[in-house]
DNA sequence: CCAGACGTTGTT
DNA sequence: GTCTGG
DNA sequence: CCAGACGTTGTT
DNA sequence: GTCTGG
């Protein structure tokens, strides 16, 4: 779940979006993979928030190898303030990764796997809950990682995933970053699927080679994917992914 | 006491 | 580093 | 997450 | 099948 997203905004557009005092130093990124390093926002040790670049994939402090980063991009909100790996992180090092979108996999009802963009219905940017992680090699250097966290889906995704990233609302961006907040958990939920779209798009996004402006486009001549469960092909389908968000169950074609 | 794990996802 | 299992 | 590798020896 | 690389 979330092991690939784009960040496309411009650096004006995330400063604005994050409160960060100046504009980052960032291109456009269509197909950021984990082991990529990525921009996250988190306070500064004066309390101003700054982007840094961190390596996707979290690797604990007590690791031996950093390899074993490549396999916690993720961590489960459930379960994260008691986990070994990720509590102190969650405790003390909470961060914010920018995005415009990101993709799922889904198979079709051909059995091909067809990526999905997902993101909000006005295109906006949106921050990812993630924790940040300091590990140092045997000789001292510093290796600073991230990873984003999941939850239950939305009823949006629920028609494509269990899962889903954990999303802050902007409204929350403050309590998630500062690190005296109580109760960060009760930021740990699913984003309102209202709020979200998906479309399908081309499969050029699998190679993380491709990093263009391709991998975001609707993939026109989608008609005939179906989900795998919950598929109807009584209903006429809708238009485009669209949100809408609860509705019954039995429902509908995706697109 | 020491040894070994420490994580998630999706699929079968 | 810290917890669990034996 | 998906793509691609996954191996050694000796010779050119 | 499973691991590594991106």
């Amino acid at each position: 779940m979330c092991g690939r997203y784009e960040l496309h905004a411009h650096p004006a557009a995330i400063a604005l979006a994050f409160g960060l005092e100046h504009p980052p130093q960032l291109r456009a990124r269509y197909n950021i993979a984990p082991t990529q390093d990525v921009p996250v926002v988190r306070l500064s040790p004066a309390g101003a928030r700054e982007i840094v670049q961190v390596r996707w994939g979290l690797v604990p402090r007590w690791a031996k190898d950093p390899s074993i980063g490549q396999r916690m991009i993720n961590a489960r909100g459930e379960t994260v303030a008691e986990k070994p790996a990720f509590r102190n992180a969650f405790r003390r090092h909470r961060c914010l990764v920018p995005a415009n979108g990101f993709y799922e996999w889904t198979a079709g009802s051909d059995g091909r796997k067809q990526p999905l963009w997902i993101g909000m219905r006005d295109g906006g940017l949106f921050g990812f809950a993630g924790l940040l992680e300091r590990w140092l090699d045997p000789d001292g250097h510093p290796l600073d990682s991230c990873t984003i966290l999941t939850t239950q889906a939305n009823a949006l995704i629920a028609r494509l995933h269990d899962r889903m990233p954990v999303i802050v609302a902007p409204d929350d961006y403050a309590r998630w970053l500062d690190p005296d907040d109580p109760a960060p958990s009760e930021l740990v939920k699913p984003y309102d699927p209202a709020r979200m779209r998906f479309h399908p798009v081309s499969t050029r996004v699998n190679s993380v080679r491709h990093d263009d402006a391709s991998c975001i486009e609707p993939l026109p001549d989608a008609d005939g994917f179906l989900p795998l469960q919950g598929a109807d092909e009584a209903s006429p389908p809708d238009d485009e992914g669209a949100a809408q968000a609860p509705e019954a169950p039995g429902q509908a074609r995706l697109f």
